[in-house]
RNA sequence: GCCGGGAUAGCUCAGUUGGUAGAGCAGAGGACUGAAAAUCCUCGUGUCGGCGGUUCAAGUCCGCCUCCUGGCA
């Protein structure tokens, strides 16, 4: 019998960290659940584990996009539920630790995710239409998704008919949830105290630069093109900014935490959600602190499952 | 010193012919099924710089004062 632990919350919060060391105390495989990190070359700028970081502990999902493809939700759950049963067939119990809810949730919750890839022709039709033509279309072909998806969503809305485009079915019965059975430890960090969260964003943000987040950046824009959409992404948008010198590099840093920020407190909500994570306030705990705690529970929780290492 | 411009929500500013005020950003909360570091929703009482005056009624008109700001000296 084995099992998954999770560990979730917001950006910054040291879920890299913990899960390498409970990674090490346990000798379990770290699963990453980040839609960043998964692609080359994203490393300072997405905090991917350090080379040092992965080598005690075998990191997975990591660096296995090219940047210039589009890594999906889907493609996200097959290979990390192949790997969850690669390992379960050797009595491992992995753990996967990220900052994507939905990612996360692809897996714990075995969603059933419509089977229709991404068409890039249908999308940039979609995207020349008008919302409310794309609204009403929705309503007649799809009238359960259209009132589930708010009107002002394009992307929601584009999504639903492009799964009815394809299939001719809605949206709305293509989907599911068929959870593993396998038994599940949650193990989020946050903080309610958000001066301490926006301290560690500030701190960290500096340090990407520092490790340099800007040479990263143009090496990304001459290898790839400047028009690589993954450089919109968080932290890597701003600092093109400056790199085309359209702000100040301090602007850019301050941008970066706001933006940072914002995100965060999306992850926060996200996360907020699953009752059965417990919670570490990352305040009140050194790492010392957290890593006795947590092995504890990991001990706890394997001994009362029945789970061998 | 003289002549203008300004002072309204944490910030930048709207505010029509007088009827006790509203946007963007920030902030707070929420949603989320093949783009998710994405996308989207909800939430606005503030001595309208101060004191007087006119008026049934003043952010809005008049006077004085305070503080910014541009020009001329």
């Amino acid at each position: 019998m084995a099992g998954l632990i999770v560990i979730c919350g917001p950006t910054a919060t040291g879920k890299t960290a913990l899960a390498v060391h409970l990674g090490t105390v346990f000798k379990a495989p770290v699963l990453s659940a980040d839609s960043r990190q998964v692609y080359r070359g994203f490393n300072v700028g997405t905090a991917k584990p350090t080379l040092g970081e992965q080598a005690g502990v075998p990191h997975f999902l990591i660096d296995i996009a090219d940047p210039r493809e589009t890594y999906t939700a889907a493609r996200f759950q097959q290979e990390a539920t192949a790997l969850i049963h690669t390992f379960h067939q050797q009595g491992i119990t992995p753990i996967l630790a990220g900052g994507t809810g939905l990612y996360i949730q692809s897996v714990t919750e075995g969603l059933v995710i419509p089977s229709v890839a991404p068409d890039p022709v249908i999308r940039e039709l979609l995207a020349s239409k008008p919302l409310t033509a794309l609204r009403a279309e929705l309503l007649s072909k799809d009238p359960e998704a259209a009132l589930s998806i708010h009107p002002n969503d394009r992307l929601r809305t584009s999504r639903a008919l492009e799964v009815w485009y394809t299939t001719g079915k809605p949206l709305s019965s293509q989907k599911g949830r068929n959870p593993p059975s396998y038994p599940i430890l949650y193990l989020g960090l946050d903080t309610p105290n958000r001066a301490v969260l926006q301290r560690r964003i500030e701190s960290r943000t500096r340090t990407m630069v520092d490790k340099g987040l800007l040479e990263e950046i143009h090496g990304l824009g001459t290898q790839y093109g400047q028009n690589l959409s993954l450089l919109e992404t968080l932290g890597y948008r701003e600092f093109r900014k400056h790199l085309h010198k359209e702000c100040t590099l301090e602007e850019a840093v301050q941008q970066t935490i706001l933006h940072t920020r914002q995100f965060a407190k999306r992850q926060t909500t996200w996360f907020k959600a699953n009752p059965h994570t417990l919670w570490f306030d990352i305040a009140n705990h050194d790492f010392e602190q957290l890593t006795d705690k947590t092995e504890e529970l990991v001990h706890d929780w394997l001994r009362k499952t029945h789970i061998e290492l």
